[in-house]
DNA sequence: AACCTTAGCAACCGCCTCGAG
DNA sequence: ACTCGAGGCGGTTGCTAAGGT
């Protein structure tokens, strides 16, 4: 199949910066025609516009086109790009359709500048989303910040080919990480159970419960969930059992993490078992669960948090990360 | 003040994919 | 099944402004 040549290559084609008076004239063109362009190739001369068809389709669709959102990223935005990222590498346009008014090319602009930079600041490879070798990593400056890069870039590298499912899977971390950011009890509590409604109504997809018994244990006297096991029921009615019944269970009298005691031992005090609330729900061994984490080598066992020294200081910080 | 370096980003280039004929 | 035109995409370039010496 042979390459048509571009008419960039057409001689006296203006290329360089836009003008005003061009943006101008292209964007009073496509509003003309109600905002449909029909052929780019054709659009400069029947525009009046000395520019290659694909250079007005990129000053469109990259600068001038009026749904675009500009100014800087917010911290969602970015979690959301390196999720992505992680499942779909630089597929710059797929990430783009998940981010509502962000250009494809201001998103591959983004992560070159700034969001891989910080990744690196992480000691987060950001192209593998692993953490980097010790003596890979830029300094020790950043460490505080280094759970959370973990956990998003191996979250999203378990993730793998992102579906809806899986983002849910996301969102439900980013919460789980939101709630703890302080040591405020109520917040806690709105976001756990905002995670557990993302988790809970996710269809067909597994909610890692082991993740939020861990923040359940958290608080004084609690223990919803029996240690090792993920509720794996798709069924929505089954799912509002267990949501509510976390929501009855749960103590809103208690305070902070102070006295919390570490979630290993906790794990094994289990007070009662996941099918004592909901009778009926499959439960899968967290073995299973651990199956989906495999690719996740850089990450100690979720259900060793006590024997390892970087998720016990995490714990005792009441995931202060 | 002049020069150099770096960061940020708009725009370009060339290859790929898709759909009509 | 094949060709070809057109749009889409990702990598890269080059300009500009800010910061440093």
């Amino acid at each position: 199949m042979g390459r048509s040549p571009c008419c960039c290559h057409d001689v006296g084609v203006k290329k360089g910066p836009w003008t005003e008076e061009e943006d101008k004239t292209l964007v009073e063109h496509i509003q003309k025609r109600g905002g449909h362009v029909g052929s780019w190739r054709g659009l400069p001369k029947a525009a009046g516009l000395n520019r290659c068809g694909k250079s007005c389709r990129l000053r469109w669709t990259n600068y001038l086109r009026p749904d675009i959102k500009r100014g800087n990223f917010s911290d969602d935005e970015e979690r959301l790009i390196i999720t992505l990222h992680a499942g779909h590498g630089n597929k710059w346009a797929t990430i783009a359709t998940h981010l509502e008014g962000r250009t494809d090319n201001e998103i591959k602009n983004h992560w070159n500048t700034h969001i891989r930079k910080k990744l690196l600041r992480m000691g987060v490879d950001p192209v593998a989303h692993q953490q980097l070798p010790p003596d890979h990593q830029l300094d020790g400056s950043s460490a505080a910040l280094l759970p959370e890069a973990l956990l998003w870039a191996a979250a999203a590298a378990t993730l793998g080919g992102l579906d809806i499912g899986a983002l849910r899977q996301a969102q439900l971390l980013q919460h789980l990480l939101q709630a703890g950011s302080n040591n405020d009890a109520t917040n806690l509590v709105a976001n756990l159970m905002a995670a557990s409604n993302v988790g809970l109504n996710s269809s067909n997809s597994i909610v890692p419960n082991i993740l939020l018994q861990d923040k359940f244990n958290m608080l004084p006297g609690t223990n919803y969930l029996q240690p090792g096991y993920l509720c794996n029921t798709s069924n929505f009615a089954e799912q509002d059992v267990v949501q509510q019944q976390l929501i009855n269970a749960m103590s809103p009298g208690t305070s902070s993490f102070a006295a919390a005691e570490p979630a290993d031992q906790l794990c094994n005090t289990a007070a009662f078992t996941a099918r004592d609330i909901a009778p009926g729900i499959d439960m899968l061994p967290v073995q299973e669960f651990a199956g989906l984490m495999e690719p996740m080598e850089q990450l100690p066992n979720l259900c060793s948090l006590e024997s390892d020294s970087f998720w016990k200081e995490l714990l005792e910080d009441g995931y202060r990360l």
